[in-house]
DNA sequence: ACGTCTCTTTACGTTAACGTCATGGTCACC
DNA sequence: GGTGACCATGACGTTAACGTAAAGAGACGT
């Protein structure tokens, strides 16, 4: 027993969010501490799916579309159907993500090219500026 | 004078957007279009504005953001001092793309071992319900 | 007993990025 | 000269993801 049970206040610090934004999560479903006569405290499991919820955020995930994918981390004692068909979705979900990462590539080549004639273009106004 | 005016509609089939969409971004000053009388003619610069709005937008910018980034690729006749804020701007999004990249490589891998498991688990289910 | 934290629930407010009418002008076509 | 088709400008509605304020319970120090 590990014993890392954290109030919502520890919670907060740790991971750098508000009391209101937990207690909204947990309205969605997304997380469900346990309770410790009215107060609540974030296990070992509530704390890895916080962690995974942060990490789709900054990929654009939706809320809802986390809480599915949430479900292939903890899927416990599900029915095959259902479990397959959040299985497709993840896949779909990869090959997205890898879609994304192309075109992020390309993104990022072309505004590299884009910043250097951005530098190009300062140098030659400072000059003339210079000349005058 | 390449003449490819384009119509509010046009552009709407061009780039799968409503003309809604155009009318906000227009009142938001990412996009200002000819008139013709009332109507709105979108010429060149318009349309590669609107391709790159769409752009930044695949990638989680906020309309604010790309705003000022379509300074960066339209310059004009800016002082340099505006130019260098400018720029410098670029170049931590441009930083903060590549983490981004560096993320989704990560994220991209820990996912693709968890579809693995999940894929086994499926499998091991199966199994299981062949044999009774 | 009193004040002060920290927690709770309930509920209304906020921002971004549009959607959805309602209303009205203009032009080609029949 | 009416009737669509396409355009325009308001102006109000909507969703996601919280923020924020109100009101109250429980434990703790003095």
């Amino acid at each position: 027993m590990t014993e890392d049970r954290k109030t919502i206040r520890q919670m907060c610090e740790e991971f750098d969010v508000t009391p209101r934004t937990l207690r909204f999560y947990e309205a969605k479903e997304l997380i469900s501490p346990l309770r410790e006569g009215q107060k609540r405290l974030y296990g070992k499991r509530s704390q890895a799916r916080l962690k995974l919820i942060l990490q789709g955020k900054r990929f654009g995930f939706s809320l809802e579309e986390i809480r599915q994918l949430l479900d292939l981390y903890y899927i416990g004692d599900q029915r095959r159907t259902q479990m397959t068909k959040t299985y497709d979705l993840a896949v779909e979900r990869l090959s997205a993500m890898k879609q994304q990462r192309a075109e992020l590539d390309t993104t990022i080549a072309e505004f590299e090219k884009q910043l250097q004639w951005g530098a190009n273009f300062i140098a030659d106004l400072t000059a003339k500026e210079a000349a005058e």
